[in-house]
DNA sequence: GATGAGCGA
């Protein structure tokens, strides 16, 4: 019994310490080998599904919200465009957003601003992302952990 | 604020 353990850690240790050296040959092997490309997705999906809001890049520094909805309602209703600006430094960050009325206007504002040029900048404008909500807080608005009482359970059943 | 990537208070 006592042997066949002795044994047994032996095997294993040997075999834990021999391959050490032949999988790093065989690591270095396989991620050096060109022809492994692993499904790797070499086609862009489209930017994003149609929406009436727009997402455009490419502004300059200096261009503002009253330009870029200048700028974008030539080619429908602009019900909102902004530019977004750095909280701290008030900058803008070279991007923003345009929302349209219709779907039409926002398809029209798209083929008609995309790579156009606005205050010396080639813009491009494409589908903004969906955005996850606000938090709305019309359900808690007070901070846990200090007394706060909540009436709806006090004094109820 | 420097022709610069990206998805917003």
């Amino acid at each position: 019994m006592a042997l066949r353990a002795a044994t047994a850690t032996a095997t294993a240790t040997a075999t834990a310490v021999a391959p050490r050296g032949l999988r790093a040959l065989l690591s270095t092997f396989s991620s050096s080998f060109p022809f492994n490309t692993p499904s790797k997705q070499v086609e862009k999906p489209p930017p994003a599904e149609p929406s009436t809001n727009l997402f455009v890049s490419g502004l300059s520094k200096r261009t503002t919200s009253e330009g870029l909805r200048e700028a974008f309602v030539k080619h429908g209703e602009v019900v909102h465009a902004r530019v977004v600006t750095d909280r701290v430094s008030g900058y803008s960050k070279g991007f923003g957003f345009v929302r349209y009325a219709t779907l039409e206007d926002a398809e029209a504002g798209i083929k008609g601003m995309d790579g156009q040029f606005l205050d010396g900048w080639v813009i491009f404008a494409e589908y903004a992302r969906p955005r996850p909500p606000p938090p709305s807080m019309q359900n808690n608005n007070t901070t846990p952990g200090y007394g706060n009482y909540n009436s709806s359970s006090y004094g109820s059943q």
